[in-house]
DNA sequence: GAGTGGTCTAGACCACCCC
DNA sequence: GGGTGGTCTAGACCACTCC
């Protein structure tokens, strides 16, 4: 159950076995999970390693602790549990759409006045610019513009592009993506997006402007995106 | 600097020594802060008090840790920090705008279908529906409905409707408003709304739909919202 | 009063980074 | 090799809740 000689850190068998047996359902949602002393007596640990476990179960949205009566097992959901940011690749194939890339345009200019200021870069600053209209199943979805610093990140090419750049900073760069601020709001379809969108005039969609960031909170992307409103909802968590 | 004998936990008095630091400016952007053993010393605590403290600027986004290294003051900018969830009320006075509201319909009726769902309660549970019409600066800027259960809180009135629910829940219930998911999609205003936010045919709208959870996930409320596009945009912060 | 989570201590060993 | 953050221990006292 818990291997104390593994390389895996303790708290974190203990979080999986405990977020395991809520998934599977032997603690069930209002439940009272043993104490934590009791806990850190049945596995021969500390209770503050415990306490790390719980912790991040309680971050996680899985417990919640009551000063004085316990920790129990949160109402949600699980089911429906909404992950954080999610790159649009990773958001289709959770809907359990095919997500498709159709490369419109790969360059590479100086960066326009918005860009650069969301990118924390000078005006004369070479930036990558690629513009794809982003599909599931085959069907358009949105129009996605990105912007990447060229001095910051390295070896974008258009094959990348045809593919996911979340995956490309993530597991080929080893980049930290730690958090993004984004802007969405309601409009009308413009004339230049509404052939490549197959969309008609006065057609809805929702402009969602991003800025992603590294852990040392250094600006990674700026993308702009349009989204057909018929096809695409957006959903998010927040915390209070 | 730490009171040690101060009601106020030690942990919770560096972090906010260490923000002042930051926000002020001691400690800029990029700085490498002093080692926990450093700090531990310093202040003759515990070097796992101190991470506590660094703990929890980390979860804020103040400092970012590196290991082996050390750790670092963020980029980001913090004049521009985004808050979590906020009520309308709040929303707007961040803005710099006077929020009031006017009251279109406020009545106890069963739960429809989509409500009691949200809500997770039966269909014959009775519900508040709060219909506002929400103003910044005198001029209408969403047209808001909320449900609540009427077995889970009592004692809702017009005169609270008139002010912030949000306020009353949190400050006279003492409730623990903890999270809540949105979802937002892109619409054409319908003809029924059309009058009440001063729209014409054809003009765009954000819609979203909230529904808020404490912290035992219990549902609080389901909240169906018309944005006027023209004058809302919705801006969120999201982790990876 | 007994049990719970919240805070805190004074150590320890590890993997990792940089010199 | 020396310093850093990451993990872990075996205690302790507190405030709080419930009986």
């Amino acid at each position: 159950m818990i291997n104390k000689s593994s390389p895996i850190p303790i708290y974190h068998q203990l979080e999986e076995r405990i977020k395991t047996e809520i998934e599977e359902g032997s603690l069930k949602s209002g439940d009272l999970l043993p104490s934590e002393r009791e806990y850190a007596e049945t596995f021969k640990i500390s209770r503050m390693t415990v306490r790390q476990a719980i912790s991040n179960l309680v971050s996680n949205g899985y417990v919640y602790r009551k000063k004085g009566t316990g920790t129990f097992v949160s109402q949600k959901k699980f089911e429906q549990i909404l992950p954080g940011l999610t790159s649009f690749t990773e958001d289709m194939k959770r809907r359990g759409m095919v997500p498709s890339n159709e490369l419109v345009e790969f360059s590479i200019l100086p960066a326009p006045e918005e860009v650069a200021h969301a990118l924390d870069i000078k005006n004369s600053e070479s930036v990558y610019k690629i513009e794809r209209i982003r599909l599931a199943d085959n069907f358009p979805m949105a129009l996605e513009t990105t912007f990447v610093s060229k001095h910051r990140i390295e070896g974008i090419t258009e094959e990348i592009a045809h593919t996911s750049l979340y995956e490309y900073f993530e597991s080929t760069l080893n980049l930290n993506i730690d958090h993004a601020t984004q802007l969405i709001e309601s409009s009308i379809i413009n004339s230049e997006e509404k052939k490549l969108l197959h969309m008609k005039t006065g057609d809805p969609v929702l402009l969602i402007q991003r800025t992603t960031y590294l852990d040392d909170g250094t600006p990674l992307e700026f993308v702009k995106s349009v989204y057909r409103a018929d096809r695409y909802r957006f959903m998010i968590d927040m915390k209070r």
